[in-house]
Formats: C-alpha cells, sequence, structure tokens
DNA sequence: CGCTCTCATATCGAATGTCAATATGTGCTT
DNA sequence: AAGCACATATTGACATTCGATATGAGAGCG
C-alpha cells in the first residue's frame, strides 16, 4: 500500500476547508475531495475530522448549511461561505504566511 | 501591548527545538531564545509548552542532557542533539517542505 | 542581613484538534 | 435481496499547547 498521504497540521484544516469553499458551495465529502484535489493529494482529510470541523465553523458563523441532493441523488448537506467565512479566510492566509515564512526561515538558518 | 507573537503550529515545535540544537548544545531558555531570534521574533515558545517538550524529545533518544551551569552562574540543563535527533530532523524538515508546498499549493489556487 | 528581582526548571489543569472506529441510512446495481 | 458506495454523524482515545503556578538559587541593593 502506497503511503503518500500526510497527517494534517493541526490548524490548517479550518483553513484548506475555507479555501475549498471559495468557488462555491460543496457538500462534506465534496470539500474532502476538494482539499485533496488542491494541495496535490497531500493531505486526506478524514471524516472524524472534517464533520466536527464543519460544524464548529458553521457554529462560529463562517460557513452556512442548507440540506440538499449530490451528484449521485443522496441527500447532502451543502455549505458555503458566510462574509465572516470570507474575511476569516483572509485571516488565516495572512497567519499562514507570516507563520510558513517564519518557519522557512528557521529552517536555512545556519 | 503588542501582540506580535503567535501561538505555535502544533507539531512543529519539535522541529524548531531540533533545529536550535543544531549549532550545538543549549540550555532550555537559551533554546527558546534562540527560537524566537531563528523565527525572527515571530514564535515565543513557553515554559509549558518547552519543557514537556525537552523531556519528551530526551525520552524519544533525540535529545541528551547535563546539568550545568548557565551563563549567570545559575544550575542548567544542556540538551543537545543524539544521532537520533539528527536523522529527526531531516525527517522533520522534509515533511515540512511537502506540507507547506502543499499548502502553498493550494491557497494559490483560483 | 533581608529584600526583591531575574533566571531556570518544573508540573498541573483546561482546552483544543485530530484520528480510528463505529453507526445509520439510502440509492444503485446485480 | 444482497452488496456496495455514498454521505453524514458521533464517540473515545490521544497528543499538543497554553496559562497558571511553584520552587529554588544567584545577583544587587539598602
Amino acid at each position: 500500500m502506497i503511503e503518500s498521504q500526510t497527517n494534517l497540521l493541526q490548524g490548517t484544516l479550518d483553513m484548506l476547508i475555507l479555501k475549498a469553499l471559495g468557488p462555491g458551495e460543496l457538500h462534506g465529502l465534496g470539500i474532502a475531495r476538494r482539499i485533496e484535489q488542491i494541495t496535490r493529494g497531500t493531505f486526506q482529510v478524514k471524516p472524524g475530522s472534517l464533520f466536527p470541523a464543519l460544524h464548529r465553523m458553521e457554529e462560529a458563523g463562517w460557513l452556512s448549511a442548507s440540506w440538499g441532493e449530490s451528484e449521485n441523488n443522496r441527500r447532502a448537506k451543502y455549505y458555503k461561505l458566510t462574509k465572516k467565512g470570507t474575511k476569516q479566510l483572509g485571516h488565516e492566509q495572512q497567519q499562514w504566511e507570516r507563520i510558513a515564512l517564519a518557519i522557512t526561515a528557521a529552517l536555512q538558518t545556519g
């Protein structure tokens, strides 16, 4: 079995979910698929991480949800960004850049 | 009060400690200072995070410790990398690059 | 000496985030 | 009808980080 996927870095899941929902609404598993896609297969989000995160983020007012039908005619919950969520995504991207720069700098130190 | 420091991204502390010890041995607070320095002040490692991490990593065989005296004549525990720790640092750097690339790619998507 | 400050290490409790495992239901296919 | 894949959900275990707090010892001062 090929082991290419990595465990999530704690704290990045929210950002990736927000980013995945940027272009438009998706249902839960659709979000997981898009995250896997845009991270080039590096991150595989497990259901046990995904759904609690979605609920948490809906609670926080970053996402709004509505029931609908999936591409395969299954009942599915569609999530989309709220205005607050869009703002949050901006914050998290900025934060990420700061952190990534700092760590990269540290690793390049003599 | 100026709030410039960020909470640590979970999972990066070990790597930063290993990196801080690359050039040579340091005592606990010295490690915290060097991390703050090489991350350009972005990360401030709190004692409540640092010491448990050091113990954990010593347990794992990545660090070895010995008691000595600090620059100010205080009793201090000096840590240095073991061979295993050096190897671990390599792993973690590689892992970090993979993750950072994947997330950066995701954030640059559409 | 007695007082306080800083350095240095240490631990505990709370909160959080992630995962593995498990569960439920439903549509599609055979 | 049986089996499979999709879709959401929850639970329990585990690790990590932080805030708060504690202890002890050297340094500096009146």
